[in-house]
RNA sequence: GGGAGUAUAGCUCAGCUGGUUCAGAGCAUCUGCCUUACAAGCAGAGGGUCCGCGGUUCGAACCCGUGUACUCCCACCA
């Protein structure tokens, strides 16, 4: 009855098996007395789609989460969305534009209607994908960080900030996406390298015939927005030229030569032209030099009507415009190719341009110092550790965070304004502000405020812009459990026991969180953090849309099973490091998965016979097995405390598959046509079961089966809850050794029949010595023991021509039916003595010095 | 400019406390096997200046110094 087949499946049991766990219960939490241990999902975004990425950071906290629920802990895992504020509402524009439908003919109600219908539509598409992983969230708590809860908290943050006076708005230099159209914090902003033009433009001084002065630009649409120029004071090149002035070209208008000590001579021409609507420098330049201000750009990154020409022109076309009219005016110097940083906007791609508005910003000094203080002194511990230094930097230099958000999609900031015709004041710049929860709040405040009781929430508007997605998910940590409204889940669960994210986001997101967690509980979000590595392709880079070289990574699971698939994603991910995918690896979980399937096939092909015996050589290998265990199990333990989980699996596959497979199944299955005895299948069971949880946290689904497949169970009697046994910590070093030795042996004796090219069908004799003992309960493939006391090497009576060779410090004869190859032998002992020789003299050497003295390993030679 | 990291087999990487577990794994290559659970398998082989040079030590892939080459983060120069 042969019902298994010779390949392991997984389509069919994956989806059996997720489905009875999600019938079980097994996911759930809830708070009781024992232990909790509690992961929050960093949430995807919502309308996204399972990338390798996801893969490997699900798998690792699937792998925790399961462990922690083996050790008996309350495990919860929180998954949850994240409405990514940018990239959806993008999304959501190009699938308007697709219509035919333009964001700027809808009402802001109007195209919210649109972002909610395409989010019920595309929204959780990627926790279902999720499952196919095997993820044992609670599905239960699924979270969306722009659901009720999730969006009170926002506020109350928002203007519990406000009143604290942690949160305030100004107008500021800030980075610009002109298409997204909406402003960026620093570290949405990526800077590259990039190759670019450098200008020398020469512009003439005001009332001389000819006499000019050259700048150095990589802009010149910009100087259509020039208020100044500048050079260095001590520069004796231009010192002439202070408080003069200049014109500037094509326009002709005039402005001031200033003496900053900015400039650096060294640079281009040592003449800067300053821009300060344009530049943070030249910005500050303005500043000191109280310069006016000319903004040349639409929000569009066109050229704006204060530019006069190229009007309404994008910028780079305008920029060509320029040069030509430039040139053409005979104002144009010289060009050069110039390598420099250009920032980009980490969603849309487009080179961010700098620009005064005012916004809003959280006061970060304000809350930075106990966040900084936890993770220096470790009570937030970082693996890998390194990152510590990344994150002081980054905290020690900390600037503050613009959080609002020139978008629909996202939550709508709340503060309101005066209405113009109310406050009787046009001028947006000096608008009062009120903050509440509720416009109820902000009226009660503008009443207050401007003592003026007769206006009504009519009067007021409500800022238009929504809030950075960040600034929700910074809450995270508490607000999946309702931390605003009722601490007695988050008592429970908070601290969560550890975040898994990519070190990508350790600003955006660690930092903000950490400094969340001490800013309204007082207390860390998470007492640890591991962070993974991006993965890449094999040539090195990111794995990205563009690029293409992402593989469909459900296309994966179908083709290796969720199994393989993690398999291969958590063989190769450090903590930290970077990991290379290749498909390889997945091939590799696959394999995996099926001689683990095929060990089953073994075992379940065994028909007892309760009347046979127990031999020695099976009690033998069991005593081994079970020792063998245990140090596997005490090895595993250690890794996962220390959050080495590629090491933890690789050393179960190999131990799976050498120990277990190769060497204790073929000592216990019995001999063909027969049965095997009770106390062997008994156990062989057991070791099996244990083997089907120490995996269980990396390959559930597979472990799941055979640990149905091996007895049968009680309803709720499943791998995935059944707790680790507890290991007595007593270990067999007589067993280890003996064991090493019989490896020995065998593997000395295939070298031999490889060397010789003897087929597995031709029986070879095998002289044994009478020490040690047990090793004549082993049988080794293809040789018929012969166990006799060798003396002076000579070869056994009756066996003719063989060899002889050393396993430890015991010799063996292997008779040979062919001729042997005496010089080689000759050769081959020569080097082995050799061997023995210059290792016994190091020793003798270490001897002759050492503190410790070493053991008995010289007696091997002999 | 500030900081972090890496360099070990053809490739990707382990090597944790400095020591016979010590130069290792997987892949790739080559050889022999359709051996009765598994060819998605089995048994083997070849392949190394542990980046170079100094030092500490009885002993260094590991610690220190230095040089070289890469990678990344942060800040930024028009």
């Amino acid at each position: 009855m042969d019902e298994l087949s010779k390949r392991y499946n997984p389509g069919e049991i994956e989806d059996k098996w997720y489905s009875h766990w999600l019938g079980s219960g097994h996911f759930h939490s809830t708070p009781d007395d024992r232990e909790a241990f509690s992961i929050v999902i960093p949430p995807p975004n919502v309308t996204g789609q399972l990338h390798m990425g996801h893969i490997l950071n699900n798998t690792i906290q699937d792998t925790l989460i399961r462990r922690a629920r083996q050790e008996g802990k309350n495990a919860c895992w929180v998954p949850g969305t994240d409405h990514a504020s940018i990239a959806t509402e993008a999304k959501v524009v190009n699938m308007l534009r697709e219509k035919g439908i333009k964001k700027s003919d809808l009402t802001r109600e109007e195209f919210l209607t649109h972002a909610w219908e395409w989010t019920d539509k595309y929204g959780g598409i990627i926790l279902h994908q999720l499952k196919k992983l095997g993820a044992s969230c609670d599905w239960e708590r699924t979270a969306f960080t722009l659901d009720e809860d999730r969006s009170a908290a926002v506020l109350e943050v928002f203007v519990d900030l406000y009143r604290k006076g942690k949160l305030y708005r100004g107008k500021r230099m800030v980075n610009w996406d002109p298409a997204a159209q909406t402003v960026l914090s620093n570290e949405e902003v990526l800077y590259e390298e990039e190759k670019t033009t450098l200008y020398k433009v020469k512009y003439k001084i005001a009332g001389t015939a000819d006499e000019w002065v050259t700048i150095a630009t990589t802009r010149p649409e910009t100087i259509l927005g020039d208020t100044a120029i500048a050079v260095h004071p001590d520069d004796e090149r231009y010192k002439h030229l202070h408080g003069k002035k200049a014109i500037v070209p094509l326009i002709n208008r005039e402005i001031p030569i200033i003496a900053d000590s900015y400039v650096d001579m060294a640079f281009g021409t040592g003449a800067l032209k300053v821009t300060p609507a344009h530049d943070i420098n030249d910005y500050e330049i303005g500043l000191r030099h109280s310069l006016e201000v000319i903004d040349v750009l639409n929000a569009d990154g066109s050229m704006s009507p204060a530019a006069k020409l190229f009007v309404g022109l994008d910028r780079d076309k305008a920029r060509k415009k320029m040069f030509g009219a430039l040139e053409e005016a005979g104002h144009i110097v010289s060009t050069e190719d110039l390598i420099h940083n250009v920032g980009r906007s980490e969603r849309t791609r487009v080179v961010v341009e700098p620009r005064l508005s005012l916004q809003w910003f959280v006061d970060m000094k304000a809350i930075a110092a106990p966040a900084l203080k936890s993770v220096m002194e470790n009570e937030i511990a970082f693996y890998p550790e390194n990152l510590k230094n990344t994150y002081r930097h980054w905290m020690e230099n900390i600037r503050d965070w613009c959080i609002s958000r020139q978008l629909w999609w996202g939550h709508q900031i709340p503060a309101w304004y005066l209405k113009s015709d109310a406050s009787g004041t046009n001028d947006l710049n000096n608008e009062q502000v009120f903050v509440g929860l509720t416009v109820e709040e902000a009226l009660a405040e503008a009443r207050k405020i401007t003592g003026r009781h007769d206006l009504q929430t009519s009067d007021l508007h409500q800022d238009e812009d929504v809030l950075d997605t960040w600034f929700s998910s910074w809450l995270w940590p508490i607000s999946v459990f309702n931390g605003w409204r009722d601490t007695k889940e988050l008592d429970y669960y908070y601290p969560t026991s550890v975040l898994v994210t990519g070190w990508d986001i350790i600003f955006l997101w660690v930092a903000r969180m950490i400094m969340a967690g001490y800013e309204w509980k007082n207390e860390k979000p998470f007492k640890a953090v591991y962070f993974t590595g991006m993965v890449r392709d094999k040539q090195r880079r990111k794995m990205s849309k563009q690029l293409g070289n992402s593989p469909d990574a459900l296309g994966l699971i179908e083709q290796f099973g969720a199994d393989g698939v993690r398999y291969g994603i958590m063989a190769s991910a450090p903590a930290g490091g970077d990991i290379l995918f290749d498909e390889k690896l997945c091939e590799l979980g696959r394999n995996f998965c099926n001689k683990i399937w095929n060990a089953l096939r073994l075992v379940k092909s065994w028909e007892v016979d309760a009347s046979l015996p127990h031999d020695d050589s099976r009690a033998l290998a069991i005593r081994w097995m079970r020792a063998r265990i245990q140090s596997v199990n005490t090895e595993l333990s250690r890794n996962y405390e220390q959050f080495r989980l590629s090491e933890g699996v690789t050393s179960l596959y190999t131990f799976v598959w050498d120990d277990f497979c190769s060497v204790f199944l073929e000592v216990i299955k019995p001999a063909y046509g027969e049965a095997s005895d009770p106390k062997s299948y008994e156990e062989t069971t057991q070791v099996f079961e244990e083997i089907c949880k120490m995996l269980h946290p990396f390959m559930p689904f597979i472990t799941e089966e055979i640990w149905h497949q091996l007895r049968t169970r009680e309803n709720g009697e499943d791998c995935m809850i059944a707790l680790l046994s507890q290991q007595e910590p007593s270990i067999d070093p007589e067993v280890i050794d003996t064991f090493g030795h019989i490896l020995t042996v065998k593997s000395a004796v295939l070298e031999l029949r490889n060397q010789y090219q003897l087929s597995p069908k031709e029986t070879m004799a095998l002289v044994y010595p009478s020490e040690p003992e047990l090793i004549r309960l082993w049988n080794i493939p293809g040789t018929e023991a012969v166990l006799t006391k060798l003396a002076n090497a000579t070869c056994a009576q009756g066996l003719g021509t063989g060899v002889s060779f050393l396993a430890g410090k015991y010799q063996y004869y292997a008779a040979l039916t062919i001729e042997v190859d005496k010089e080689a032998e000759l050769k081959r002992m020569n080097e082995e003595l050799d061997y023995y020789r210059g290792f016994v003299s190091s020793v003798e050497k270490k001897l002759s010095n050492e503190k410790f003295v070493a053991n008995a390993n010289p007696e091997v030679v002999e």
